[in-house]
DNA sequence: CGTTCTGTTGAAAGAATTCAAGTCCGGTGG
DNA sequence: CCACCGGACTTGAATTCTTTCAACAGAACG
């Protein structure tokens, strides 16, 4: 959204980058390689995570057309990222960049923006945490209708084990939040993937 | 730890900040304030957190001399800063900032650094939600003998509570998470703040 | 039209919180 | 110096929440 605003105002990545297409599950990178460039969504959706040691997956974000990503490495990647769809990626070389940076403030301060914009976010999808099941699938589809413009309908273009691990949750009981929160009437299915918001403040727990 | 080192190099904010001293719990910003300044410790402890509508709090960090914070900040503050225990902190004025950035790539860099290294300390400290609350407990104490450059005791300057609204758990369940390494004899106890740690393997998780 | 994958639901087990005592420690005043 | 107080911490038992395991329903696809 923010960033989309930013891109627009100042399509630097768009030019100096070059154009990468992933499959489903493609490998953008991998924790521990070597943190060479940052990357920007032009389609489809990519997914950080993390491998926890229990064998489970931790999906720290979701970034869509617009979004940037792969901005908290310092020189080795910490996550790994892949495709969540099929998806195509610009890919802009770190030193390109601080080269232009050393030169031009407005660059300079665009990488700034972007990165502090990513650190909010990142300590906003935290307190996601701190919330029960319900809470944590409710304030999930809040963000998600913000990002959709504040309309009143979702799309889930992932699926339900996708949002179980970026909540820290099982299937099921994202799954049992989502028959809550319709029971409760605060959301209605349309279909699996197509949820309409109708009681914004039953959501936010 | 690292901003330790990136201040040394460049101690900007020490040249421009002023120097603000703060009792238990005095009040560095509160959410929805104006982000006007940026902030280095420079004795004590701040802590950020938000509240949540459960009435809890959720501790997103303790910032410690050296460390920077009030990064993530667009225009308004969307957490609040206080200081944990009495402290002096170091305030520069974004204003000041931008503008000495606008002419020294230099400066632009180091605020893009201590951004990006603030942006994966804050995921990281996300990685922590997903683990059991024993886990929780375990590398937590894990970093902190990371930041005490790898020792094998750790001094707790935070309070059960503190610990407890960190890592989105009850008091009790940190006190039992403690016993419970104890008796595995991970870590054993010097005093109820000072510990010692035993077997680093035993508190990964 | 079945096969398969994704999602839902139910019952039992497990994990964390809540509530209620109790203990330990540091500080204060006698 | 000791006794006592209050706050911080620990422990136990009951409750609540989440997961696990297992079975089922529904949509997608050949």
């Amino acid at each position: 959204m923010s960033s989309v605003a930013t891109s627009s105002r100042f399509d630097l990545v768009d030019q100096i980058a070059s154009r990468r297409l992933l499959a489903r599950s493609g490998v953008v990178f991998r924790k521990n390689e070597p943190a060479t460039s940052i990357y920007k969504v032009e389609t489809g959706c990519i997914r950080t995570f993390a491998k926890l040691k229990s064998g489970r997956r931790a999906d720290l974000a979701f970034y869509f057309p617009g979004d940037y990503f792969g901005l908290e490495a310092r020189d080795r990647h910490v996550f790994f990222a892949e495709a969540a769809v099929p998806s195509a990626v610009l890919v802009a070389k770190r030193r390109t960049l601080n080269s232009l940076a050393n030169k031009s403030a407005d660059v300079a301060r665009f990488l700034l923006d972007i990165t502090g914009r990513e650190l909010q976010r990142a300590q906003e999808m935290r307190l996601l945490l701190y919330l029960s099941a319900s809470d944590r699938v409710g304030q999930f589809l809040l963000n998600l209708t913000k990002l959709n413009g504040g309309g009143r309908t979702v799309h889930l273009s992932m699926s339900r084990k996708d949002i179980a691990d970026h909540l820290g949750l099982t299937i099921e009981s994202v799954s049992r939040a989502l028959t809550h929160l319709t029971a409760k009437c605060a959301i209605s299915f349309d279909s699996h993937r197509q949820i309409r918001v109708n009681i914004r403040k039953s959501l936010a727990g």
